[in-house]
RNA sequence: GUGGCUAUAGCUCAGUUGGUUAGAGCACUAGAUUGUGAUUCUAGGGGUCGCGGGUUCGAGUCCCGUUAGCCACCCCA
């Protein structure tokens, strides 16, 4: 009974997973990169809890999401679930604290949510999503605000190549219902959103199933392929929505949301009219919006959101008209790794400082502590271990500098600042200056980071 | 939730029609080398073969179950 005690294995559910530091620092940079953009715009934060009382949760209905939803009894008896969303808990808080809060309103959430699904490539059961929307106005500015922030949040990010695909609901409800098929659009669209992962073919046959003739079909495919030249789709959908005055109100507004994004200086060919793209979610009833990487497009929408009309009609009576969108972090994380543009970073420190002589301990200590004073972040190794090996292992946690002063330089008033890509060191002239030393210690990081 | 594929060391993988004590490369630790990431050499640590049953004289190998990962459906970030 002495060493036979059996170990508990250590494990993480099925689609929860734990972040190393590699992938943890990616992530806290594209929070850190969102966080800016989303203040650039005067979104503020907000945060809500992560379970909710059962009935807020349901209160939509819609059996796909229930099926998803994490729910269990509390200590007290309480039927509750955690949130599988951010947006039906801000719909909550809105109902609760909009009074104080005015309109229009604007905030940002970025929070992890759960939903008990299968897993997938980019797909888990614990992810986070970065949530940002304008409430209680409805106008087309708002709108123009979303496309815009979700354009700058992918380029700060990095992503070279991506496109934002948009749509508005009502030009897909006025061509429905001018080809009298307004009564099946939850099907409908939901089989002409699958363009691009199934043929047209496919979806004709899946149009068919529902009923729709063979004239209409023809048409639906021909509009949900529409493409390119955002000028010559918006004169084809001008077309097709015929006299239907929704319809018109739609390409309308897809119209001038273009000219804002040019007026606003976004590149041409980063948005584009989409005329396939529906949302799954019901609640959408003008623009829509998805991302997607030119390089993975299979990956699906990093990004996606819309306009809605009514916000949080199951829990107040005041109309909170709305339009936001989601950054899927986790899918975007999942994306980068696999297109390697993930950095191999392990710190967040810019400099290794190494530890030679434990009797120059108090210099050490010193020269750190300024070097942070600077705003320079600095690991300074625990222990005094061959170089070598203090060397490596600066090198495989991505450091771009070491410092190394030992003995000789510290008579000498010198000190190497190694540049850990080119292996090359430069010599700094300090003269036991500690001012003289973080001053080129911090051009020499400014040039090895221009540099690269 | 349904169906298909997969699981051997930290990583990538070998392991024959079932047959001694399950191997390699890389990585890791220590030393050769008392001040600089490489190379070379030496030594070393590390595996309940995902987990649990079954068949068998004998299972990493065959069968069943289960868990996890990947893929498709569904839905979505």
């Amino acid at each position: 009974m002495t060493e036979s005690r059996s170990l508990i294995e250590p494990r993480t559910l099925k689609g929860f997973r734990d972040h190393l530091p590699a992938q943890a620092l990616a992530r806290e940079n594209i929070l850190d990169i969102a966080r800016g953009v989303y203040r650039s715009y005067g979104f503020v934060p907000i945060d809500t809890p992560a379970l909710e009382y059962l009935e807020i949760l349901t209160g939509k209905g819609s059996d796909e999401t229930d099926k998803q939803l994490y729910r269990f009894q509390d200590h007290g008896g309480r039927d509750v679930g955690l949130r599988f969303d951010l947006t039906v808990p801000f719909a909550r808080f809105c109902a609760q604290h909009i009074g104080v809060l005015g309109t229009p309103f604007k905030r940002y959430h970025m929070a992890a949510v759960w939903r008990g699904e299968n897993t997938q490539r980019g797909r888990y059961r614990e992810f986070m999503q970065c949530d940002f929307d304008t409430i209680g106005t409805t106008s087309p500015v708002a709108d123009l605000e979303m496309v815009l922030v979700v354009h700058d949040l992918l380029a700060a990010i990095g992503i070279e190549a991506f496109t934002i695909r948009i749509n508005d609901r009502r030009v897909l409800s006025g061509i429905l219902h001018e080809c009298g098929v307004a009564d099946r659009s939850t099907d409908v669209l939901r089989s002409l959103d699958k363009l691009g992962k199934v043929t047209p073919a496919g979806v004709a046959a899946e149009l068919e199933a529902h009923g729709v003739s063979a004239d209409v079909r023809t048409k639906l495919l021909g509009m949900a392929q529409l493409a390119g030249d955002p000028a010559t789709v918006l004169a084809a959908l001008d077309g097709l929505v015929g006299s239907s005055e929704t319809g018109r109100t739609g390409v309308a507004a897809l119209r001038s949301l273009l000219d804002g994004v040019q007026q606003a200086g976004v590149p041409e060919g980063r948005v584009v009219i989409d005329p396939s793209i529906a949302r799954g979610l019901d609640y959408y009833t003008g623009i829509v919006l998805e991302s997607f990487l030119d390089e993975l497009p299979t990956l699906g929408s990093i990004c996606s959101g819309g306009r809605y009309d009514n916000l949080a009609g199951l829990y107040t009576k005041q109309a909170l008209p709305g339009v936001g969108a989601s950054l899927g972090i986790d899918r975007l994380l999942a994306g980068l790794e696999e297109l390697g543009r993930l950095p191999a970073k392990e710190t967040a420190a810019e400099l290794f400082m190494v530890h030679f002589d434990t009797a120059h301990l108090a210099d050490y200590l010193k020269i750190a502590a300024a070097l942070r004073g600077a705003g320079i972040p600095v690991e300074f190794y625990p222990e005094a271990k061959r170089v070598g090996q203090q060397l490596k292992v600066a090198a495989k946690k991505g450091f771009p500098a070491a410092l190394v002063i030992g003995s000789d330089e510290f008579a000498a008033g010198t000190a190497q600042l190694k540049h850990m890509h080119s292996q090359q060191s430069v010599t700094i002239d300090w003269h036991g200056d500690v001012h003289v030393l973080v001053d080129a210690i911090h051009s020499q990081l400014q040039a090895i980071k221009a540099g690269q």
